[in-house]
DNA sequence: TTTGTAGTCGTACGGTGTACCGAATCAGCC
DNA sequence: GGCTGATTCGGTACACCGTACGACTACAAA
């Protein structure tokens, strides 16, 4: 009994954490640090040697401080890697709002790229599941407003943000993975190239994977110069293709956002309503 | 030099262990466990307590011996990883050949499903990258062969594939993260349940995220009983309307198999020669 | 000055991966 | 039977990890 409870306070001080910082105390001794500099410098150690580099001891010793001291600003590592992540979604540049919906959710893919470019450990971190932090929900609205009003259900709207939110992430995944590898083994390109080619050679079999065989004789793997046009193109044109469709087949509209606030006050009760009362 | 050197025979040692199992030598003293029966103890491990409770020390005390015995056996735990995640690929159900490329691609998508169902613990690995192993590979062969002669060009044959495992992978772990929590939180999903309605109710803003509150109003964000069924049929449609604008703008056709090898033959022979004169 | 309060951090505990190396145990040979 | 070489087993040790505990310190307010 007490452990659940103990574990359902501790899930929620993690999320209280992201959006109420709990400022410095004006009563006894003075920080030394701030919650927002030992966030930063667990980023910066994350951006030089991936998340693996990210220990309470590692940070602690980049402020010239206690490894203890932490504790008193971020309360676990889960909790101050959930800030980095929230952290670095701050940085995401918004689409400019007027655009059409190509454009927006061009730009929202991109920008989602640089992110994710600029942070390559937020690929590692990602993994479990993003913190329900502003500034990553900040990011989601603005990919769901490049869609809301593009003719798609309401539904349709979030299966296609999430597959292009997972294709972008995927892909920096796999390109933020093999940059990780090539810095473990020696800082230089040739080794990493020399061990993936080595793979080729003696193992790849073409009797076992004609198909791979077939795509491989005509470049299909080669990854183009500017990495991420061309895939994100092929998305953004199927995007298209299924917007068309739903104009021709008129999916129930989308409420505006003053109409549905009824409707939003009404659910949050039920909520509430069906917590107090867990029978069915 | 000699650390370049290390890391890269570390890595072919890594990659040769998944083709080349090196079984047991005739002479010394025999070995009280297997190869196969480490990897098999580990997945099981997984299987029950996630990534996180696969130790060398757990490993080998669930096969009653001693933790350094391992290490005759696997070379290190992120290569008894990498055998691990081919391991697991091995359980993947090929669709039956000769199918449209629809159903095969659909039977792909939910083969690959089932086995992130039943190896939870495949989405906390796949953060990195997929070990290069036979059955990795099979698999990939299998999801390429649905849709290579359905009239796309190569390179979006492999962009879709792309899209369409990152969707259901990316799918897949955001289910298995909610378990994991709830495991993690109390046996009870209630627990985990009240912790992000928890969130909703005092920190979700609608003003500050009016779209996501719209999409909300009208059950955009809850999961459908057969939660993988809708959105797949979602992307299965697009994957068509991407096939019939292909055939109509007939992109260059995929070498079939026989033809490709001369091809296949005369890259590798460029390949060795670029690694034996690395100049430009 | 005293008291309360908040921040610092040394110590310690139980966990991790794994390098090292002697002990144990076999096949094959004299 | 005894010996030699090959192979595996596993105890010990080291460096690292997250963090609970509690003594210590430095400030504001009384």
């Amino acid at each position: 009994m007490s452990d659940r409870t103990d574990a359902l306070d501790a899930a929620k001080r993690r999320i209280d954490a992201l959006w109420d910082p709990a400022g410095p105390g004006t009563r006894g001794r003075p920080a030394k640090v701030t919650r927002a500099e030992v966030v930063d410098a667990a980023i910066a150690l994350a951006r030089s040697g991936g998340l693996t580099a990210v220990s309470m001891r590692s940070v602690a010793r980049a402020l010239g401080v206690g490894a203890m001291t932490l504790y008193t600003h971020v309360g676990s590592q889960a909790e101050l890697v959930d800030a980095m992540v929230d952290r670095a979604y701050a940085d995401f540049e918004p689409a400019p709002a007027g655009t059409g919906w190509r454009e927006a959710l061009e730009q929202h893919a991109r920008g989602l790229w640089r992110l994710y470019r600029r942070h390559a450990w937020l690929a590692d971190v990602n993994a479990w599941r993003l913190p329900l932090g502003p500034h990553v929900f900040d990011v989601e609205e603005a990919g769901y407003r490049s869609l809301v009003d593009s003719g798609l259900a309401a539904s349709e709207v979030v299966e296609v943000l999430s597959v292009v939110q997972n294709f972008v992430v995927g892909y920096a995944r796999s390109v933020a993975a093999e940059e990780a590898e090539a810095r473990d083994q020696g800082v230089d390109y040739d080794a990493h190239w020399r061990s993936t080619s080595y793979f080729w050679e003696n193992h790849f079999d073409p009797a076992r994977y004609p198909t791979m065989t077939r795509l491989w004789s005509v470049g299909a793997f080669e990854t183009a110069p500017g990495p991420l046009d061309v895939p994100l193109g092929t998305l953004l044109d199927t995007v298209g293709l299924l917007i068309d469709r739903a104009r021709t087949a008129a999916p129930p509209p989308i409420p505006a956002f003053t109409e549905c606030m009824d409707r939003y006050d009404e659910n949050l009760a039920q909520q509430k309503e069906d917590l107090a009362d867990p029978n069915p």
